[in-house]
RNA sequence: GCCGCGUUCGUCUAAGGGCUAGGACACCUCCCUUUCACGGAGGCGAUACGGGUUCGAAUCCCGUACGCGGUACCA
């Protein structure tokens, strides 16, 4: 089939983003760059029970953070307006009675109660989870088996019911996967899915195709957990609009936990993010952390996203979102799914952090100062800082344990290391050290440790004895970069007084 | 239970009949460095199991096991 490439996501929003529904979007994403075609982003909320405010906020919100904007949505509008299925409902109705009149669907009238109790009646050890399919269907309230006056009648007088799908009984049906080649289902075993709820919204089989077949999406990539019921979509495609219309589907792999499934139970109990940015949920209060705030850049989000059941074939693992773009194939993306490491995903961060100019995150390294206390005044000197430090950076929020000691001294020192072999003849080389700093002309790094080691030299000392004390007077304890480089950095003031005051702890 | 989908180092993966199964993360050793890193050089470590097909199988077929998903008027 030629068409234009046009591709969705279509979360329901209850919720933060997690990592498999961002590498959806991004797998959409990609493919639908890759092709030059279009990336919608449908909101599928016809669950009005499950509406959860800002939820439609946070998803806008963080599809920027990673930069991958949707063509067509809500917010940016579109030719295929509206975008949010809640307000579509008018024109599900008529396909789901477009169904009804070929004899693919029908009204049932069953009651929550009357249902429940059907499935009692018919749970057994052998069968745990009865369904609503042919072999009960004849024994319940629908019209396949009440008479058309009565149906008729019910339905004027506004009887609550719902539109069900009616599953034929032998039929074997299949379509092919991008994934995962054919695969197939007996319909037999399918049960006889609501299409239509009660209130008249739709489900999100009936809302699926027919946005889908609406708003010509080529493409329809989705979770791995949709695979049982594509042969309810197939089907509907078929009776509605013609099996040679759907688009071509893709089931992902989904993201596994370190026990099974991914969830934010997970995220809590082993300390990782799983959401993309931080969610608060209002009702119970629980935030759950996102990888946004815990420090990760969203380049290097993305490329770890994107690498997690993808790759193109090479040995190459660093990628930008444009190369990304170039690259994708969605017949690449593999069959099994993929347990989420945090350590790898750690290292794309710090590979990023090392990669990119400083100017490109040093805004966000500096928000995370200002959290802290720290307001910084001169960015050229707060991007030198970040500069020298970045190789010893993972996450974003590394860059104030590496290098809060830039803008403040340290208060408390870690003088351990070096307080069993202090001597006096150092306190007397500190003091004098001092004394030549104030005559030094050039303050840079090499001009201090020529300075440094003449000293040492002349006091009968190893520079090797000296350098780690000057490290903690500067730095206050045994990390960060050369230790001239920073005192370069901080200033002749800076130095000179770090030292004095250290001395006075030893 | 039933249905579906999966299964290569601990983890992410390469190799889509043909070299000693390659790379990355993590871990360990060494080098560089009198801090911590970066960087460099090594090491450890896998085709779930059993049958076929084939001159030859991680790769194709069948079975078993295991894992995951689904089994709502939720998506």
């Amino acid at each position: 089939m030629n068409r234009k490439v046009r591709v969705r996501f279509a979360p329901s929003p209850t919720g933060g983003l997690h990592l498999g529904g961002v590498r959806t979007v991004l797998y959409n994403y990609l493919f639908a760059k890759h092709h030059g075609g279009e990336f919608v982003l449908r909101i599928e909320d016809t669950d009005q029970t499950r509406f959860v405010p800002g939820a439609e906020d946070y998803i806008f919100e963080t599809l920027a953070w990673c930069g991958l904007e949707p063509d067509e949505s809500p917010r940016h509008g579109g030719p295929f307006a509206p975008y949010r299925q809640s307000e579509r409902k008018p024109q599900y109705r008529q396909y789901a009675e477009q169904l009804v009149a070929a004899g693919q669907a029908y009204y049932a009238f069953d009651t929550p109660e009357e249902l429940e109790a059907m499935r009692n009646r018919l749970r057994s050890e052998e069968s745990p989870n009865p369904q609503y399919d042919h072999k009960v269907r004849g024994e319940m309230r629908n019209s396949l088996n009440l008479p058309e006056t009565e149906v008729q009648s019910l339905l004027d007088s506004g009887t609550p019911h719902v539109v069900r799908i009616k599953m034929p009984e032998g039929e074997k049906l299949s379509f092919t996967d991008l994934i995962r080649g054919e695969v197939s289902f007996d319909t037999a075993l399918v049960d006889d899915k609501v299409l239509l709820k009660a209130d008249g919204m739709p489900t999100y089989h009936l809302a699926v195709v027919v946005d889908d077949y609406l708003m010509e999406i080529s493409h329809a990539f989705r979770g791995e957990e949709w695979l049982p019921s594509a042969p309810v979509h197939v089907l509907l495609w078929r009776t509605l609009f013609g099996e040679d219309q759907m688009p071509q589907w893709a089931h992902l792999p989904l993201i596994l936990g370190p026990s099974g499934k991914l969830s934010k139970r997970d995220g809590a109990k082993y300390g990782f993010p799983v959401f993309a940015a931080n969610w608060a949920d209002l009702k119970s209060g629980e935030l759950t952390e996102g990888f946004r705030e815990r420090g990760f850049l969203p380049q290097a989000f993305v490329n770890l996203l994107a690498m997690l059941g993808w790759n193109d074939g090479t040995e190459q693992e660093l990628f930008s979102l444009d190369e990304l773009v170039q690259r994708f194939d969605i017949a690449k993306v593999h069959k099994g799914g993929a347990k989420f490491d945090f350590e790898k995903a750690k290292w794309f961060n710090h590979e990023w952090i090392k990669k990119l100019p400083v100017a490109e995150y040093s805004a966000q390294v500096q928000t995370i100062f200002e959290q802290r206390g720290i307001t910084v005044t001169d960015k050229g000197f707060f991007e030198k800082v970040l500069e020298l430090v970045k190789d010893r950076c993972t996450l974003l929020t590394d860059f104030w344990e590496q290098s809060a000691f830039f803008f403040t001294a340290p208060k408390e020192l870690d003088t351990t290391a070096i307080k069993p072999k202090w001597t006096e003849a150092k306190t007397q080389f500190f003091q004098n050290f001092t004394g030549a700093l104030a005559q030094l002309q050039t303050w840079d790094a090499a001009s201090l440790e020529t300075l440094f080691k003449e000293q040492a030299a002349a006091a009968g000392i190893k520079p090797g004895e000296l350098q780690l004390p000057l490290r903690i007077m500067l730095v206050g304890g045994k990390f960060g970069p050369p230790v001239f480089d920073i005192a370069a950095l901080i200033g002749k003031e800076a130095t000179t007084s770090r030292i004095e005051y250290a001395l006075t702890q030893l």
